[in-house]
DNA sequence: TCGGAATGTCATATT
DNA sequence: CTAATATGACATTCC
């Protein structure tokens, strides 16, 4: 066996420097492009895709199909070792990728791979066809189909999120390279969301043609060819690419570059790729979003904007939600319950509860005229007339005892409607000076209130009940009681005064019920546009992160490139790809492994992830 | 006069 | 069980 210890962290080096992706592309890109301009079409035709996609990601997805329809080929010529005449040493290569791969751009993402090599190529190829460096390392569990199909959905999302608009937030969200050309095609600024995930689309084909790899199949068929050497690569202290790859398989980042060459190479089965998995599903995810967005009308643009305007109260409106304040007074018993909100009309009423409103009435009372039986009838008209509305005002708002003061105007709200009025809106309206109104004719006056007075009012009246319905509605038991016993009243009477009692209270309780019933609607309405925010943000960090994942995937695979690429034998040769795959171990160092071994490990690890999902 | 919104009432459930 | 409340459904009132 051949063991051989590579010095090279490769991690390290992977989170230290940033590959160069476009020499990578150029590395590996040239290759398919005749054939991916022939099975973009293709694909364009049977997929219906909407606009198709005219730029370098139609070639590149083409690229894929094709290669997956086409297994058994000869892989690129464009293998390392071939160039590389030279042997070089483990600290040359560590150098030279340290001096050419920086990798700070994706610090954010903390990268966790496990190994590169687990996933393994399918072990149906010849050897001799697989020159592909990275082939060995390429695990795509993803059918052609499914490729196919996730950019689709992709696609008809970036679509969709154009079609919603605009604005500001989109570049944000996604930043599109100004001259995108499939922003073009597509006829939209380039700014637009749509552009950026275009963006995101493109970014594979033109920074980095390889990146479409990420989704193909192809990268996996590879022969095993071989020999059982395990060259182990000397550890490093890689861990942070584990946090973000996870128990991922290096290899499946991994996609058959240009370097494949020549058309169409891989025939082999093909190995499920984590990562691919991992980004299906995420697309898979936004798409079902972007359905509910769709469906609800929502827009992630203008949730997004909205979130701007109101992340000050955002959390003010979720928590608030739960405030009593609104509705106490009536509730005061059950005021926990409640949902009101700190609507508008709610603080006024908070503090005054059904004491202050008892109290209230005493005062209203007291201004009737306490001995309301000596009263005759004309007085008690008008006392009673303007009771009413007196205590309906109160009623209306919650009995603050600060609207007291306006209980004098009262006349001029025209109907009982104003009793949802929050008392402000009372306040502001401009109510003619209390001492000019009170001069008017009081017979004006009189009929007026004779008009507003309630039915229960004027039956109150035509029975003669000597005290006012206010008080009837608003005592507690125990003094309704005591204030009955102090009267002879006949039995129609206390029918009518128990029968008052019932609807005033009631009446209270569906104004009560209503307003709650209100409140609870605003919140509702407040919660969905949190949850739009949320959903929206979401979103926007789910595309962040698909496109970090994509970054990341191609440094991964450049640098793999590279690393294998100067890998030399004791003879000062390159080693096989088709022979021989890279692979990150568990304490972070890097094995030269024979494919065989790395195919053995990627089937593994393949499986289990099944099986939890099961 | 019609329709809609705001209220009031009733019956009934819940507290 | 009673009283108070809450609430759905229907009625009334007003614009």
């Amino acid at each position: 066996m051949n063991e051989a210890v590579l010095d090279i962290d490769l991690i390290d080096i992977l989170w230290r420097q940033d590959i160069d992706l476009g020499a990578g592309r150029e590395i590996f890109d040239y290759s398919h492009r005749q054939k991916e301009q022939d099975v973009d079409k293709e694909l364009r035709d049977g997929a219906e895709q909407e606009d198709t996609w005219p730029g370098e990601g139609a070639e590149a997805l083409a690229r894929n199909l094709l290669v997956d329809g086409e297994t058994g080929e000869s892989f690129p010529a464009q293998v390392p070792g071939g160039e590389d005449q030279t042997a070089l040493s483990l600290e040359e290569c560590l150098r030279l990728l340290e001096a050419t791969c920086p990798f700070g751009e994706n610090a954010e993402f903390p990268a966790d791979i496990s190994s590169i090599t687990e996933a393994v190529p399918s072990e149906s190829e010849p050897p001799g066809l697989q020159n592909n460096l990275l082939s060995p390392l390429l695990t795509g569990t993803e059918s052609p189909f499914d490729l196919e199909q996730q950019w689709q959905d992709l696609m008809s999302i970036m679509e969709m999120q154009a079609m919603e608009v605009n604005t500001s937030t989109s570049e944000i969200l996604y930043d599109a390279p100004p001259g995108d050309p499939l922003s073009t095609n597509y006829s939209l600024a380039p700014n637009t969301p749509i552009n950026q995930n275009v963006s995101l689309h493109q970014a594979s084909l033109g920074g980095c043609s390889q990146d479409f790899s990420l989704f193909s199949p192809e990268v996996e068929s590879l022969p095993v060819a071989g020999s059982s050497t395990l060259l182990p690569l000397v550890p490093s202290n890689s861990t942070s690419l584990n946090s973000t790859f996870g128990s991922t398989n290096l290899a499946g980042l991994f996609f058959p570059p240009q370097l494949n060459g020549t058309a169409n190479d891989t025939a082999g089965p093909e190995l499920p790729d984590p990562l691919g998995g991992l980004l299906d599903e995420a697309m898979l995810d936004e798409i079902s979003l972007m359905d509910l967005a769709i469906e609800e009308g929502f827009n992630p643009v203008q949730a997004s904007q909205l979130e701007e305007e109101f992340d000050s109260d955002s959390g003010l409106s979720l928590d608030s939600s739960h405030s009593p304040s609104s509705l106490s007074s009536s509730e005061g018993s059950s005021s926990s319950s409640s949902s009101s909100s700190s609507s508008s009309s709610s603080s006024s009423s908070s503090s005054a509860s059904s004491s202050a409103s008892s109290s209230f009435s005493e005062e209203g009372a007291v201004g009737y005229s306490s001995d309301s039986e000596t009263l005759d009838l004309e007085e008690a008209e008008g006392a009673v007339g303007y009771q009413p509305e007196y205590s309906k005002f109160c009623r209306m708002s919650y009995q603050d005892p600060a609207q007291l003061s306006c209980l004098p105007y009262l006349e001029h709200v025209g109907h009982n409607h104003t009793y949802n009025m929050a008392p402000s809106a009372l306040d502001s309206a401009d109510l003619p000076p209390p001492s000019t109104l009170k001069k008017g004719s009081k017979e004006k006056q009189a009929d007026f209130l004779d008009k507003q007075m309630s039915r229960d009012e004027h039956r109150a009246r035509a029975m003669k009940i000597p005290f006012t319905n206010d008080k009837i509605i608003n005592l507690p038991v125990e003094e309704f009681n005591e204030l009955l016993s102090k009267y002879q009243l006949s039995e129609a009477q206390l029918s009518l005064i128990r029968d008052i009692r019932r609807r005033g209270k009631n009446k209270m309780a569906a104004q009560n019920c209503r307003k709650r019933k209100l409140d609870t609607i605003l919140n509702l309405e407040r919660d969905v546009e949190d949850l739009q925010r949320d959903k929206a943000r979401l979103l926007r960090e789910k595309v962040e992160f698909l496109r970090s994942l994509r970054q990341m995937k191609q440094k991964v695979q450049s640098l793999y490139q590279e690393v294998f690429g100067r890998l030399r034998d004791e003879n000062g040769r390159p080693y096989s790809p088709s022979q021989y795959a890279l692979q990150y171990a568990g304490d972070g160092s890097v094995l030269l492994i024979p494919r065989t071994l790395a195919d053995q490990q990627a089937r593994r690890q393949e499986r289990k992830p099944k099986d939890r999902r099961k």
